[in-house]
DNA sequence: CTGCGATGTGTCTACGTAGTCACAACGAGC
DNA sequence: GCTCGTTGTGACTACGTAGACACATCGCAG
């Protein structure tokens, strides 16, 4: 049997309110019953119920993931999330998903929980979908991905810029082929950091032709590091779609007989820990994930809350690492 | 304006306990009228709201899950955690907690929410505070923690046992002397694993000193790595005590000079995906976390809860890598 | 010494749902 | 043709809280 606050204040000898209003807006009551009320919770163990308080306040002081169950740049985001909310005293609610068609079953749980609001992570949702879902009463925020611009609300890094410096970084090494290994062609940011990565190889007169890994993972890198073992295709530079991708690739060239960076340049590209590992030491482009988060949560919480066109494009860091340092190999 | 299941009701000319009906225990309801109910649902747009059926019913179909906040391992075990609620058709609220001593006010708010059950996960929580966890009306689950065995219903991986697999494997590649490089001295986990390391190899006549890391990452690995590089103490074989420290210990050992395997074999515990990555390919213990998970889980729901003594020992399988293999390098 | 704002507290109600109870309608058994 | 059990539905209420409102008390200015 659950203590409430009616019992405490029968403990306590004030109303219901009077011990409500203790736990929501401490300011309102005198500090002698302050002292009083909360006395009593102690004595009786009296926590108060944050579903009951939810259903009057209509706040769940809850935001809600939406993301890939499978991913370790998602969940370096989550643990930036939830840390952020944590500080706030707000939780986080997960909404994983296997693939791409059940997001939307997602939502409709989401719909139930009456969240504060949402985070739309995952760069393979479709723009039809991602327009249906602008539901009134809920905040939905698009984290890095671009294909939502203009449909929702965004926040993403500058993956254009970010692809440009990470291109030029390798122009720089003195390259003259290379190739963009994609993680899937639908995905947006994909196309973006490829558009991004090639138009900044071409003006340099370096070709650059995009080659899909299939996945998001390691495998997928792995696996595509094989079209480039029969030797006359090597390129000089090999541009990973993500850090998962290009962190595979690596491992497949290195055991295909390939030396990285003496035979063939990798980069990455989101700054996952793993990158810095001394094994792989990959030039990446490293996003801000606690500016991201933050600016994700700010507008979530923001009063002036414009469903329309609010985004916020942070920019990244380049990594130098010794994956293209050339002359060493 | 939310929709309510009033306005379901007049809209379909029922009273509004016949639309709960409809959408909590449908068999109750004629077919004619559920149909007549869903239609007038779905042209109001209706969704239940979880919140007020929580009140209602006390329960929420979220299960909350405190972890910390940085670690390969943790998030893997989200990862199915949350995966196998969804299934499930419920939610994983998440408590992450940056040190031990942050937990108990994680567990505060775990109180606020009346969740279903509670995955306890950290082997760094005190034995006085784990006693401190069990309350009534919350279903409480240690995950690999075996510091809580007697105190809190617990499922964890055979560590015991684990280890020894992996000394007897190291030990059947003919070394002569070890390490052991744990992660924290204070972990559960940590104590088990090497005594059991310790012990098989005794059994061979391998002495085998503990080392602590002084974290659960790769950067305590690589640093304590340091320790072995002076030359005259390098052990045949470096025993890590989570997959993290042991990829940091073959980086650091690499980067060091040393071969792994050739100079010294090094195994690692846990059987992340990291661990079977080309680049490392560990020799390590696989725990079988979908097992894990599920076992944790029907702990929770289970109809005959005791919160006393209920325990399950799951045994991990053993993974040979290429860190172990003598005579190649 | 009176009136007025500020402060603190109590009463009452609504948030949206689901369970209890009552009851109407209906078919089956004697 | 009456009773009885079954099925389907409606009325009512409680879950635990917080906000609206009313009101009592107090200090202070006129």
């Amino acid at each position: 049997m659950r203590v409430t606050s009616h019992d405490v204040a029968a403990e306590a000898g004030v109303s219901q309110a009077t011990v409500a209003r203790v736990f929501s807006s401490p300011d309102k009551v005198a500090l002698a019953t302050q002292k009083r009320v909360r006395e009593a919770a102690a004595k009786l163990g009296y926590v108060p119920n944050a579903i009951a308080r939810s259903l009057k306040s209509q706040r769940t002081d809850i935001v809600g993931a939406v993301v890939p169950a499978k991913s370790e740049y998602w969940q370096d985001v989550l643990t930036a999330l939830s840390r952020s909310l944590a500080e706030q005293g707000k939780q986080l609610l997960l909404f994983p998903f296997a693939d791409a068609d059940h997001v939307e079953e997602a939502l409709d749980s989401v719909e139930q929980y009456r969240l504060d609001g949402l985070v739309l992570a995952s760069s393979t949702i479709r723009p039809e979908h991602l327009v249906r879902m602008r539901r009134p009463n809920l905040r939905v925020v698009a984290f890095n991905q671009p294909a939502a611009s203009g449909l929702l609300p965004l926040v993403m890094v500058d993956n254009d810029a970010g692809a440009r410096d990470l291109a030029e970084h390798v122009a720089a090494q003195g390259i003259r082929t290379a190739a963009f290994v994609g993680t899937v062609t639908s995905a947006s940011t994909d196309q973006i950091r490829y558009r991004g990565a090639a138009s900044a190889l071409a003006d340099r007169g370096v070709a650059c032709p995009y080659v899909e890994a299939g996945g998001f993972s390691y495998d997928a890198g792995y696996k595509a590091a094989a079209r480039f073992l029969d030797g006359a295709d090597l390129p000089d530079a090999v541009m990973g779609g993500s850090d998962e991708v290009a962190l595979g690739l690596i491992d497949g060239l290195r055991t295909g007989g390939l030396d990285v960076p003496g035979d063939v340049l990798v980069t990455g590209f989101d700054g996952l820990p793993q990158a810095s590992w001394a094994g792989y030491d990959l030039t990446t482009l490293v996003q801000p994930i606690e500016v991201l988060v933050d600016a994700t949560l700010a507008m979530i919480f923001d009063d002036a809350w414009d469903a329309a066109q609010s985004e916020r494009i942070v920019p990244g860091t380049l990594r130098e690492g010794m994956t293209t340092r050339r002359g060493n190999g």
